[in-house]
DNA sequence: CACGTTACATACTCGCCGGTATGCACACGA
DNA sequence: TCGTGTGCATACCGGCGAGTATGTAACGTG
């Protein structure tokens, strides 16, 4: 029996399966009890750990979901040649986490849709995401710029908006299809357009 | 004083309001008292109309979110040079209803994230829409191909996924910027692709 | 006008779920 | 080792919101 207390592990727990509930459920759909009973930690745990649900949804945002996000777009912001980077990743997506993609969508565009025009906190923290997300974009693409592999008459800013836009829109529809074809379609365009980023 | 039973009219406003109401806090975030206190009708007649929520969810999809997008598109699918037409639709989107646009998104695109991944029957209808509309665009641009408006390298069913998800995407996230430059950006981007798909 | 059906109105039920109150055992410093 | 606070457990509460039961007045129809 291993020691019987040990409030990181606890914490952690209680967090992960809130961002896996929350992922499913939405964060209003996501009840406190399967939360608990998935991860095993009981009521007055979690509430020592979190003051309220709505606490609870902010710590998933930025414990859970913000590595998420920059786990996934890591390879792309740290490529050399961020175009080839990106196409690489867009091909990748669907191939690795299919089902869960198809099924549950981005955790990070779920709880935007759902909560930024409901929750003023839960807007900042994914507004604080997404201007990190796309400043790296444009970071690379500047790069790119100067080194000579992305167009210079083009507006790196546009640019990473209508590529985050696109990459969000194509997995948040393909939700309704719960098939890969859309998904794969709607990618396809997305690898077109960042060849046309390239220079001729 | 005018009749006193009207259902047509009563099934209507419930509906209306009801889609104001789903579009301001999601469909499970509405509930049935603020639509019948904004409606002034009553639970009675409300459940007299419709089964439960979710039936009328299911009304406020077909009767109300899927004229709202056909609506919407009516101008590009019925241009003749559907390029052009989609550029100028983009570019008034933020003109005409910006302020709701920006805090509330896109109801047809709010309800998908949602409710695709939580309930089969709300998934279908939205799939159906989101099918009929991928369509309308992909003959709009088989047609350009054929009279010369539109490049005949590349794919009608990738490029209309990839509009409808730029699109949608843009206005999901722009929602937690709060801020009329995110759209503005991405949109600037979807235009630039636009014009790529113009023969040379 | 009688009568059944349609279109509502009112009052109530009931379950779920977020939140709280309280108790207790373990850890740890003095 | 003795107290004190931290980490957790259990039982309970209160409200909100979907759904229902029942009543009633308007309408169509013979």
């Amino acid at each position: 029996m291993a020691t019987k207390r040990q409030p990181d592990l606890t914490r952690r727990a209680v967090l992960d399966c809130a961002f896996e509930e929350i992922h499913r459920s939405g964060f209003r759909g996501a009840s406190l009890e399967a939360i608990l009973e998935r991860s095993g930690v009981t009521k007055g745990a979690l509430y020592h750990h979190f003051g309220s649900k709505t606490e609870l949804g902010y710590a998933v945002i930025e414990e859970a979901v913000r590595p998420w996000v920059e786990e996934s777009w890591r390879p792309v912001l740290e490529a050399d040649d961020v175009i080839s980077a990106a196409i690489a990743l867009v091909r990748e997506l669907p191939r690795r986490r299919l089902p869960r993609l198809l099924t549950l969508g981005c955790p990070f565009n779920n709880l935007m849709n759902e909560m930024a025009s409901v929750d003023a906190g839960f807007r900042t923290r994914l507004q604080a995401i997404l201007d990190d997300w796309r400043d790296g974009i444009v970071d690379g693409l500047r790069r790119g710029q100067i080194s000579g592999q992305v167009r210079r008459d083009m507006n790196p800013q546009a640019a990473a908006a209508f590529i985050i836009s696109a990459v969000e829109g194509s997995v948040g529809l393909a939700k309704a299809r719960h098939s890969r074809e859309f998904l794969d379609s709607a990618l396809e365009g997305l690898v077109s357009y960042l060849e046309s980023l390239r220079p001729r």
